[in-house]
DNA sequence: CTTTTTGCAAAGCTTTTGCACCACA
DNA sequence: TGTGGTGCAAAAGCTTTGCAAAAAG
């Protein structure tokens, strides 16, 4: 591929005048390495403490402030534990069940159709990267119905 | 009125199991009194701070979480910072603007609208009682476009 | 060389918890 | 009078900040 995810970022940290140190390149890895589509600053912390580049909670944390500034992340509060992020490149809602604590994701068209809707109607422009919605699962929901 | 909204919460208590004390007393007081439709644990702790029933940070917390669970206040999470609660007797969606840091309504029409899309597309139950967005309100989003 | 970034340590903020004392029912 | 509630103080969890040393451009 020509110039990948990596020095895509890279590039976008220089343009927006940042350096590229090595903490940096740390969390970035960090970040597109993870197989989840969600991490919390304590994930990525714990992903680069045992590699050569331990990096320092602080860092992590002014990192992926800068990743969301540059639009390489999204940031999101899922609960009222710690920020989520993920990466900008695969933008969906969440679907943050009460009952069994799984996240699932809003599909991209109903989350379009929902945003459309409430934009029209109430004059609002919802920032589509910031969705969370809490609730009931389709299991948990047939479990309340039936129990 | 036939028993306001004081003596139904005081009811609700009893029929919970709880005890109707003088810091539940002040925590409801202070509920009701608010002028503002959200308010925080340290609003509330401020807001009986000079009265004659000072009450401690826990108690207000423990009081808040009583009042949540019989189904008199909603809880949310608006942002990163405090949990914000509401009289569930007022049920309403949440639209945070990133720009100016208001926060609207969203008409419960468009709630029902949207939350009954999202059941019938992707099987998720939304709690009605839980939901904000951040986006841009109408003021913001029209300055966005123009300049 | 100048300016940004890092690491460390400490503090900030909200919320929770342990425990002895107090009080409602 | 016995269980549930309160206050105090301390701790927990996430995040931010001040500052001197280190490093990028």
């Amino acid at each position: 591929m020509i110039g990948g995810r990596r020095s895509a970022a890279i590039e976008a940290i220089r343009a927006a005048g940042g350096r590229v140190t090595a903490p940096r390149q740390a969390v970035l890895d960090a970040v597109l390495d993870a197989d989840e589509h969600h991490f919390t600053a304590s994930d990525i912390v714990a992903a680069i403490h045992h590699t050569k580049q331990p990096t320092d909670r602080a860092t992590v944390y002014r990192t992926l402030e800068l990743l969301t500034e540059i639009g390489l992340l999204d940031q999101l509060q899922l609960d009222s534990g710690a920020a989520v992020y993920h990466r900008a490149d695969h933008p969906h809602g969440h679907l943050l069940c009460n009952e069994c604590g799984s996240v699932e994701e809003l599909p991209s068209e109903v989350l379009e159709d929902v945003v459309g809707r409430i934009a029209s109607h109430a004059g609002f422009v919802v920032d589509t990267a910031r969705v969370a919605l809490s609730g009931a699962c389709r299991a948990c929901a047939a479990k309340a119905a039936v129990g």
